[in-house]
DNA sequence: AACTTACCACTACACATGAAGTGGTGTCAA
DNA sequence: TTGACACCACTTCATGTGTAGTGGTAAGTT
């Protein structure tokens, strides 16, 4: 079990890329450590198990999610209109959208949830705090709709980056913002 | 190549199964053999390649996913309102909700298509067909909400599905029941 | 300055698992 | 008898884990 930290964090993201790439059952220290271009052995020195590297490429998307601070300054400087929450939504779906391997590799972490209580309790508290987190912010932003106009975002734009990035075609480039904004229109009341 | 079409057919659902259970790279002859309770070396004398056991798979999820012809009739000789949507979209996120393994299965082919290009174009080809088909049926029901609607409703109920089947902690049984409703309440407009 | 200690990158190996594919045998029915 | 299929055995191959071991380096010690 190494120390390094900067290390430790590079072979979280290569396993971020291997689960995107290759799937839950991909990840295996090998693929880590070839993703990451170190010799083989060297992420089965640093994870005790695939469990510990698992649960830390959860936590590790969330935290590379996470918007930066001057997008939050950015936000609550907006006039508190529809037309900002559309223009806040676009800014999330993009910058989800972006970030392609995390998406999709925290798709592969539910699954795999699915068959590992341990992660799923792991993921459960992440969502759980990233929703309740988006809620209050949403809230004290003052912005028009209430904590089930967030859900409702969250449910709806979810799905939407889904099908995005697993069958692109299904809705195009174009197709996908004008959904955003139907979905801002749709679920955010008038005023 | 064999022919039989009952065991084929078994084997396919065994297939999805697998999927469900051990995600996409869980998929061999082997395990499918073993699901089915068939001689190893069965799925391989029926299916060229994985490839096909893929595709087949996801076109037979969709089959199994199809409302039977009683629900359609029920739906359409309920009145034209919200309630009846509401009442359609339980029922919907019921059925599939039901059918734990098919859900999840999509997933993991979904997570594959991204790799398998052929797989994409199935995928790709029946997802747009089923919207196109619940549009059309909902336009032609007469019942309150337009394309737009249906979209929607589309978006936040899979992804409230993936939730549920998923990290069923996130929310709980209740809070799903009541996020249905809030759903057709927020997306469906009023007459 | 030589020595020691601790940490770490890298290498190598022993062991285990699991799968594909093929070829062959038995069985039943036309 | 011939053909189609169920079933089984065996060979071959690929991949991964865990761990032990080697050598280098840097920091602190005497």
């Amino acid at each position: 079990m190494r120390q390094n930290p900067e290390r430790r964090t590079a072979l979280i993201d290569a396993a971020i890329e291997v689960l995107a790439d290759q799937g839950a059952r991909g990840l295996t220290f090998r693929a880590v450590d070839t993703q990451a271009g170190v010799p083989i052995g060297t992420a089965s020195n640093y994870f005790a198990n695939r469990d510990a590297l698992l649960t830390q490429a959860g936590q590790r998307v969330f935290q590379r999610l996470d918007p930066g601070a001057e997008v939050v300054g950015e936000a609550l400087a907006l006039p508190r209109t529809r037309a900002s929450v559309e223009r806040l939504m676009h800014e999330m779906v993009g910058r989800i959208t972006a970030f392609r391997s995390g998406f999709l590799a925290m798709l592969e972490l539910r699954l795999e949830a699915t068959r590992r209580p341990e992660l799923a309790k792991v993921l459960t508290d992440q969502i759980r705090a990233n929703l309740q987190e988006n809620i209050d912010f949403h809230l004290q932003s003052g912005m028009p709709g209430d904590a089930e106009t967030v859900v409702m975002l969250y449910l709806a734009l979810n799905w939407l980056i889904v099908e995005r990035l697993t069958l692109p075609e299904v809705f195009g480039d174009e197709r996908t913002k004008e959904l955003v904004t139907a979905a801002v229109n749709q679920i955010v009341p008038p005023r």
